[in-house]
DNA sequence: GGGCCGGTTGTGAGCGTTCACAGGACGCCG
DNA sequence: CGGCGTCCTGTGAACGCTCACAACCGGCCC
């Protein structure tokens, strides 16, 4: 090696430079750098001098390529501008920086299994040691169950019926306790404007509520079925502002919500004289519609969080037998629902 | 190398591997792999057929060692919940993937100059080839101006007076329009419902307002401000409501304003009969707000797609003196800015 | 006083890829 | 028929780190 005269172009240092400055061997300033036991205080602090006097950072596709540990979790998302999914990448992306972990991301162009599986591939070629899938379709997720070669992978917001390990939200009981709570204020019956289908929590949601009604003695009227967006609910809230009959509206998402207040305002059906609307999700605009928005609050953020760990734990981990968290949501009651009007 | 005999337990398969079952070298596979050219059809065919069959995929921490490219940026950005900057995040990553870039992200948990230089410190540990930061505080980009050590920086949405690269929008000429739009509809001034102190977009779109009034020869009345929540739309929005000689109120963004909106409803102030309103950002729900809101769209996901090409030029780069686009913004106009009635 | 043990340090061999270069096969020209 | 260029392929040495192991230094026990 006859590399011994600096190049003339300051290049980055590398560990063996900081032992020779240091007067030790490569190897020590490594055990320094990551905490090994028996190296003697004095040359610590001389390898530590020698660190910051160089300015050395370790190359960690070094590390990477004989430890075979990359440090980074993928997440692959789908509509990651929503709040939602927003919330849960943010949320899992403080999770695993202070698990240790970098993070990098796959936004998911569309919900075919070809597309998923693109992700997973481009994340997994990328060397990360596990992935968090924030996709709550059902597509999706049976997309990413077939995937699940080599890496570790965990589902988020999706539903229960998985093969894999998920972090969920109880949206049946959500949508039960909203539908009850609007029956208990004595409307006869609760309309509902759904997601669109092919998405899980469309259809726990609407089946929560449909459990409650009919735990109630309640007639369940047809179904309308937006897309998530707030101009879906308002074209579903201009066909319900048709029927006579609505008192009350359980809406599968607070964006909808907005659209049908929008529509029932317009048509001048009063919020909550008339008729009553429950939303889902709480956004953090929910408190400030017109009227302020009664509704199912999930915290996304403790999503995202609890399902890094989960894959943390999954990736140290003595397999258990597919793990699974399961969160409820919790009511939030605001203007938008009151007692059904008298007859 | 005495490893002949195939371990009991399969490992990944590597590039050797795949070279003694296309009967070549390591070097013609690696050939293959990355289209170099001067390799017999024949021989390609059967180096890309041993590696279906192997399943083998290239490690990528062995070509970053040696290529001293990860292929991957950085994101840093700050309250990515928010529908602002999850969406330059989207956009962000959908260019990055087709320049073939991952994209790893840093949250902030602050603004301060530590944390900012932390989150830097964090991407460029890993590896990354350049940083995009998602930062429209003056505090950010100054910190950011000050760290751009050895990798590239690119700023987004931020103001125009920092020392870096950036993709910013235009927010003085889109005040100034929304502001001149009120004007026009014969209000005599324009209330300003501000940002918080200490951002980019507060200070731009302030000026803007304040330099079309002057323009119109209109005087300026005091501003409210605000930290960009419906909340704090609403709070100003009650102080606003008091003031009896209010016609128009340009808000800094859209959550304000929706704030500001139920806010004027509570106070049975009539928008726009009574009060016009044009808010900042077009956020998807603001065309459902009570009336649809007049607002100034800015086109986030082309924003982070405009600053990613602008760190992928910087990378490929022949170093230009400090390069920098200017985006303007659109006003859209709802119901919620009408005529300002006759006195 | 020799052997053993534990703390501390150094040496060398990989990890899986690309890069630089060497070399063989073949065709064509003089 | 020698030489040269073009196409194709192989060989060995990095890249910067960690891991396994050896070696050295004291002190202590028998």
């Amino acid at each position: 090696m006859g590399t011994e005269t600096a190049g003339p172009e300051t290049r980055q240092p590398v560990m063996a430079d900081v032992a020779k400055l240091a007067g030790v061997s490569h190897q020590t300033v490594s055990r320094v750098l990551n905490g090994a036991p028996h190296v003697r205080p004095g040359t610590r602090d001389r390898v530590l001098a020698a660190i910051r006097e160089l300015d050395y950072r370790p190359n960690s596709a070094a590390r990477a390529l004989v430890t075979r540990r990359s440090q980074t979790l993928g997440v692959v998302s789908f509509e990651s501008t929503l709040y939602g999914p927003a919330s849960m990448l943010d949320g899992i992306e403080r999770a695993a920086r202070s698990a240790g972990y970098f993070v990098s991301v796959a936004s998911l162009r569309s919900l075919d299994s070809r597309s998923v599986q693109e992700a997973v591939d481009r994340l997994r070629d990328q060397g990360v040691e596990g992935i968090v899938v924030v996709a709550p379709q059902t597509s999706a997720v049976s997309a990413v169950a077939k995937v699940t070669s080599s890496v570790p992978v965990v589902a988020v917001g999706s539903g229960t019926r998985s093969s894999i390990p998920a972090v969920t939200v109880d949206n049946r009981s959500g949508a039960e306790t909203a539908t009850r709570q609007l029956l208990d204020l004595g409307h006869r019956t609760v309309h509902h404007l759904a997601g669109p289908v092919g998405w899980l929590e469309s259809q726990d949601r609407q089946e929560g509520w449909r459990h409650a009604l009919k735990a109630a003695g309640a007639t369940a009227p047809p179904v309308e079925a937006g897309d998530w967006s707030a101009r879906s609910g308002y074209e579903a809230g201009q066909r319900i502002a048709r029927l006579t009959e609505v008192t009350a509206v359980f809406c599968a998402n607070d964006h909808m919500a907005l659209g049908l207040l929008r529509a029932l305002h317009e048509s001048g059906r009063s919020v909550p004289g008339e008729i009553s609307v429950i939303g889902f999700d709480d956004i953090p605009e929910a408190a400030y519609f017109i009227p302020p928005l009664s509704t199912v609050r999930q915290d996304f953020g403790e999503l995202g969080r609890r399902a890094l760990e989960l894959l943390v734990a999954e990736l140290g981990g003595t397999g258990h037998p597919i793990p699974r968290i399961r969160i409820t949501p919790e009511l939030v009651l605001r203007r938008s629902a009151g007692p059904a009007r008298r007859t």
